[in-house]
This record gives structure tokens, sequence and C-alpha cells, in this order.
DNA sequence: AGCGACCGATACCCGTAAGGTATCGCCCCG
DNA sequence: CGGGGCGATACCTTACGGGTATCGGTCGCT
């Protein structure tokens, strides 16, 4: 199987319609029929059920559409990957460590610092990004190691150390009523507090549906709790990022959240392993 | 990059010769380098130092060769995984498990009955291998779960779940003098028993150096030890498959073997989640 | 019912690039 | 200094990837 048939199947897949596929890929649509048809043959399989009206994925098609984008990110992981060592060999950028904007804010500058002290430290580069897209960046090359938040990140297919675990606080308006209770539990925040909690993006970018404010960022999402839109439990560390006019205020049957430092399976270069190395050791 | 491509490299990246090369992928020489060419140049990186007289990894090649690896497992992976859904969706075939021949001879019956038992559960078929092999057959799709043992078999890329955990035991010919004590330490069963420990095949198919004698499975192992050529520590659960003229004694201190069951990440059919589902509950 | 619009499949043509053969240039060895 | 081994180059052939034109079937609108 070539990359390009599969590149093209994926496309298909995904619009289930050939003509927009096509223009997706640049090319036009009869000799994307023809290689999907041959990607049929050649595999023995029929992949999509089309009649002149619409397309749709068989069981075997949905495999294919998972395992050709794990494939497809895996070839452009190794040439991103080959890239990279490359300029690393000719003095150029070291690693590039992936988290969520907002997330980790005291114990990010601790790492690297610790890091940039080791005898043979690389330049980090930090990348910030949204929710769920850590994974990816990981899978296809673009960074070398990410921090993740257990429960809500998967690290499925990767490899993890544990750093730390904390518990959760709520975060609300410094003037409710609740913000000077002791502790709170989980029910009453979603209760009490009359504020509905905010909704994060779904991997795809869509956002479930509810009473709460869209949230990308920290930054909003602290601003909306501010102005009594929505109320948020977080993992106690936001609290260094605090407005004046918030409070927080722990949630302690909310579950801990562990942070972990992951890395693609196979890939320990050197300065990778002594980052890893470092971090488990704060 | 097409795989195509990566097929090429890996092939000259391995057999470190484009004549060599050529002839294992079933082409003549010239087109092959050219092929090698044109991938340098679109990678903008030289992957092989050659003159005319010897080809060498650049530090780039070889982590394109590595990478190029698992790429190309996992688009073998997708198209195997495919045709097995396919084979899957018209009744064919069930879940491949995969274990090492000898290891785990008391649960796996138990899983696989405790499976059977499921109200929807599929034909399980078992494939016994070498040390090591198993990794590679769950990644490039040829099974789709695998029981490991922990430290020995590497996880790493893998998800997991913890099975059972045990101690080891010396396995001694029955007649030894040390075969009666109630226990024994890792460094006497190196140095009092006077027999050298066997060695295993490498990843590779070769053996590391040393005194013992060269072993594949546990039938020839087990033969080797009641003929007084060596002796092992092995997890208590080999017990039931010991020959009459062999003991077995704890060792206490010798690392704790955990066998687990592994899958490869983002691949959970559905047979295959209750397959699971069933494994982790007994 | 009939017409038009939409969509995937088919037919046919063209150009590129993958593969083959012959040969060169280089280096080590005898 | 000549021969053999090896990768690179030159040149040819051809298969296949991609384009245009068109068909055939289905739905929707009037």
């Amino acid at each position: 199987m070539e990359t390009r048939e599969l590149r093209y199947f994926v496309a298909v897949a995904e619009e289930l319609h050939f003509g927009r596929a096509a223009r997706r890929l640049g090319i036009a649509q009869p000799p994307l029929s023809r290689a999907i048809r041959q990607l049929e043959r050649r595999l023995g399989v029929t992949l999509l059920e089309r009649d002149s009206r619409r397309v749709a994925l068989t069981s075997a098609g949905s495999v294919l559409l998972r395992e050709g984008r794990a494939a497809l990110d895996a070839v452009d992981a190794a040439g991103r990957r080959t890239r990279r060592a490359a300029q690393a060999a000719h003095g150029g950028a070291g690693l590039v460590l992936v988290t969520k904007a907002g997330a980790s804010s005291e114990l990010l500058p601790k790492l690297l610092d610790a890091y940039a002290a080791e005898p043979d430290a690389v330049p980090v580069e930090v990348l910030l990004c949204g929710i769920g897209e850590q994974e990816r960046l990981l899978r296809d090359g673009r960074a070398d190691v990410a921090l993740l938040h257990l429960p809500f990140d998967s690290t499925t297919g990767l490899d993890t150390e544990e750093l730390v675990t904390e518990q959760q606080v709520a975060v609300l308006p410094a003037g409710h009523p609740l913000a000077r209770r002791p502790h709170l539990l989980t029910a009453e925040v979603e209760t009490l507090t009359g504020l509905p909690m905010p909704r994060w993006p779904r991997a795809d970018g869509s956002y479930p549906d509810g009473p709460g404010p869209e949230v990308r960022d920290h930054a909003q999402l602290f601003q909306l709790i501010a102005l009594g839109r929505t109320a948020v439990v977080l993992p106690e560390s936001c609290r260094s990022l605090l407005l004046a006019d918030l409070a927080a205020v722990p949630v302690p049957d909310a579950t801990a959240v562990t942070t972990v430092i992951a890395w693609p399976p196979h890939s320990r270069s050197r300065p990778l392993a002594a980052l890893i190395r470092t971090t488990t050791r704060l």
C-alpha cells in the first residue's frame, strides 16, 4: 500500500464524497475513483458502499480510516524527526515540549530550569496548544515530549512517567457566597453555585451542548468566572494564575489530577532521555 | 514520502550495500541509487555517507531507519487489520492472541475459558511465538492482543492492563544438592549450583556470549536442566510444566514477574474490549 | 411523468517517472 | 599497473497516474 493511496482513501472516507475529496486533494474526480477501486482490489475488501446518491463506510473501511490515519501520521513523523535530527546534528533546535496553555504553570518553569542546569542540555522550545492537541503533535513528530494531565488527556500509545498528583479546587467569583467555605463537594459546585460549568472544545473542535459558556483557554475562562458567568473545578496549581477577584476552594472529593511527562515510544534520543530523567527527579 | 521510498531506504540502511539491497528488493541497482538520492533531496537531508568503498548511516539516517520501520509497520498493520475486519464481518476468524511458548500455562486456559463463556465471544486463535516477537506481531497487525511478562518484555508503544504478579522459582535437577533448600537467593543460584544460566536469543535472533547452553523454548530448556547442564530462574507458574526429575525452589529476592495483557493503542474493537474486560476481572 | 441537476463510473489520451541496460569513474587490491 | 567491486550517470522503455469528455443512474422539482 502506498501512502498516496492511503491519503486518497482517508480524504474520501472523511468527506464521504468523491468530488469534494478530489478537490481537497487537488486532483480530478476520475483518478480518485480509480485509485480507491484499485486499493479495494488490492486489499480484496470493499471499503465504501456507494450508489450514485451517497457514499458510506463499510466496517472494514472505518478500520482502514482509523489505521490509515495512524499510519500516515507515522510516515509524517518519520520525515519530521529525520529532518529535526539533521538540524540537531548541525547545532540546530533542541527539544520541542508541548503542553496545554495555562496548565502546569508552576511545574513547567521549575522543570525547564532544572533541565537547563544539566551538563549537556539542549535548548527546549515550549509549544502551548489547545485541549487534546498534544497527542497528535507527539504522534506526527512536531513535538518530542508533552506534559499531560490525567484523567483528562489520553496517554494511549505513548510512554509516560508520573510527575506530580494534585487535588482540585473550585474557582469562583470572590464575592460568591460559597467562596468563604473551607471546602466544597463536586455535587455542591454543580448545584449550589447556580453557575453552569464551562464547555471545552472536543478533539474535533466542536463544543458539547449545555448551558455553560464556550471557553478556549484559561485567560478567557478566568475572565468569565470574574464576570459571574461560570465556575470550574481545576487542579490547585491554577492558583498561581488566579486574578484578584477570584477565589479557590478545595474540592476534596474531586478526582486527583496527575501530571505526566509523555513521549512517543521508541524515540528516546539522548537529550530527551536526559530531560525525562531530570523531570522525574524533581 | 511514499512507502516505496521508505522500503528502499530501509533495505539500503539494513544492508549498507546498494547492490545487495537492490537484489533483496527485486530491482536493479541504478533505480535504487536514484530513489535514495531523490529521498535525500526531498527531505533536504543526507541519510547515507557513501564513497565507492563503503556505505554508512548518518545520524539522521539512523533516525529514519528506526522511524521508517515503525511507519512501514503501521502501514502494513493498516492493511492487515482492514482485511481482518472484512473477514470478521463475514463471520471469519476472531481475535489473535499471541504469547511466548511455554509461558502463562495456567493463566491462558482460564482466560480463554472465561472469555468463551461471555455472551458474544468470538473465536480466539492462539499464536505461540519466540522471545521478543510479540511486540512486532502486535505492531504490524498480525495479532490483536498479547500476554507479556514484565520486566522481560517491553510494553513501549502498547496499552496494557496488569493481570497477575508472581514470584520466581529456581528450576534445578531433582537430584541437585540445593533442590531440597526451602528457598534460594539469586546470587546463590548463579554461583552455588555450579550450573551456567541458559542463553536466550535476542530480538535479532543472535545469542549473547557466555558459558550456558543456547535455548529456544521451555521444552528444550527443561530437558537441558534434567540433564544437569543448566539451571534457570522462572516465574512460579512454570511449575505446572515441570518434568518429574526437576525441582523448583522459591527465590524470594528475584524480581517479581507481572503478566500483562497488551494491545495496540487505538484498536479496541468490540471483541477485543470484551476480552480485556474479561481477563482483568479474573 | 418528465426534465434537469448531481454524482460516481467509464473511456480515452497524455506526460511523467519508475525501472531496465550499458557504461563510467573511483578506489582498493594484487 | 591492471582487474574487480561498487556507486553514479546516461539513455531508453513503458506502466501508470492524472486530465478531459461522457455515460448512467437517482433524486427532486415542476
